[in-house]
DNA sequence: AAAGACGGACTGTCGGACAATAGGGCAATT
DNA sequence: AATTGCCCTATTGTCCGACAGTCCGTCTTT
């Protein structure tokens, strides 16, 4: 009753590594042999899933066939397709809407990608100033574009972003969110899903410290309140040079208000 | 002989759910209730790892505790606690040393980041000018960063790379890869790992197309060269101004390559 | 001391099992 | 007709248990 395995184990393809002990990363002595390919199965099925939805042969919506067709298809067990799910997962290449089966195929969504790069620069210990930096290069340009490109319905939304905010109550915790969807909005205004990406990592990673900031510094809310002001003005008159000039402003005003709260720009950012 | 489940299983915290049949998206009618938690054991024990990390808790270099001893302290399956940590992995928290037993904390690469950003920027179908436009507003600035910060050493393998292109051979599929280290490089000089990150990404994704066109015109291989040159000697005399001025010529002239290679402005680009 | 042999600790993968749920169909009820 | 109850199947979430392959440190052997 026990041999089930063994002669099966025996047929099946396993491993494919012949392990060089230790692996030395040495190659000064001709090296006639490539390093054997040695990737774990899981990874293979997931990189074959990644590849038909990459090159589009799996298009956003399409539902994924069951775990255990899947786990049949590529000859391996099911535990084996789940861990391989479970990559696609966090990648965003599939999803499951909340409370269904099957996992469809989807595109990483904005927010999913800059939580990666908020992880990226947590973890890497990158100071205030490295992301600030990136914003002054960033948003004025977006601004700028947004000036350019924007239609009506932008102006609304985002008048009334700003609104919210002004009349947000003081200590409310949710401030900052009103200014980070100030400059989401103002970023799908530009028409340029890139910048809209990176521009929200950095509004990701910089929101808690902001925060702390805005409830620090009275004047804050005033004077974010009067820049908003100011660039909705400039992109309503679609005067890109004058969006730009106040974006600049603005984001350099983040930074004095970092100094007068008494943070250090090289603090890192954090959770 | 078979109860040896039922009995344990009813007693196991299973699913918190129960599931409101079918789920409709409405929240018109007055919500009077919270929709319940519902997350799968995987999902929270990735969490809980994830969050420990994040709060360095967990540094990178350090050794997670083996599956086995996880899945104790979480009181579940290995099965389960291998899923969490395949999310993990794949969100480059936690590695495996090639070769290696245990898995390691580990801090999302660049390269790791800018591929899930790359995923992104494919499957949003987001087209070549947009990719064009984010460099446009990033590639001069970081150029000017690193007029005014490079090191001597950064010279010295900006020059190299940039010799190496120039001595690259016609076709030799690997020119593509040299410009792409030439940017990275330039980024790595302009000590900003944020823009080091952004760029990364845009570069990866730029690189197939980038690589046709190379091939198809002619002159592209001499104006690169020349670009890069010039752009290298407005670092080597920190000449921000100017470093920005020829960055921002180089990128321009891409899209020019583009035009003439025929390759449309509006092309997704691709894997 | 170098070269093996040995055993324990882990991972990769598998087979198998069972509970819970989604979704559909069908009948009973209102 | 709309709602509700009930059953059935497909599929996921989770678990148990097992074993081969591999890493690594220790103990022999030469």
């Amino acid at each position: 009753m026990v041999m089930k395995k063994k002669t099966i184990s025996a047929a099946r393809p396993r491993r494919a590594g012949a392990a060089t002990t230790a692996i030395p990363e040495s190659t000064d002595s001709a090296s006639m042999f490539d390093p054997v390919e040695r990737a774990p199965a899981y990874t293979k099925v997931s990189s074959a899933i990644e590849h038909k939805i990459m090159s589009r042969a799996l298009r956003g919506g399409d539902v994924l066939p069951a775990e255990l067709e899947l786990a049949q298809q590529f000859r391996v067990h099911r535990s084996t397709v789940r861990e391989a799910l479970r990559q696609l997962e966090s990648a965003g290449l599939v999803t499951r809407p909340p409370g269904a089966k099957r996992m469809i195929v989807s595109r990483p969504e904005a927010a999913k990608v800059a939580s990666g790069m908020r992880h990226a620069l947590v973890l890497h210990e990158v100071s205030f100033v490295d992301v600030w930096e990136a914003m002054m290069v960033i948003e004025p340009e977006v601004a700028a574009l947004a000036a350019m490109r924007r239609t009506q319905a932008d102006l609304v939304t985002l008048t009334q972003t700003s609104e919210a905010f002004r009349d947000s109550p003081e200590g409310d915790p949710d401030s900052v969110n009103i200014v980070a969807l100030f400059f989401e909005q103002l970023g799908a205004a530009s028409r340029n899903q890139v910048l809209v990406l990176a521009k929200q990592s950095l509004a990701q990673a910089l929101a808690p410290s902001l925060a702390r900031m805005i409830d620090t510094v009275p004047q804050a809310r005033a004077r974010i309140t009067d820049a908003q002001k100011r660039i909705i003005n400039a992109v309503r008159d679609k005067n890109a040079e004058e969006a730009r000039k106040w974006m600049s402003k603005h984001v350099r005003d983040f930074k004095r208000g970092y100094e007068v709260a008494g943070i250090s720009p090289d603090t890192p950012i954090s959770v």
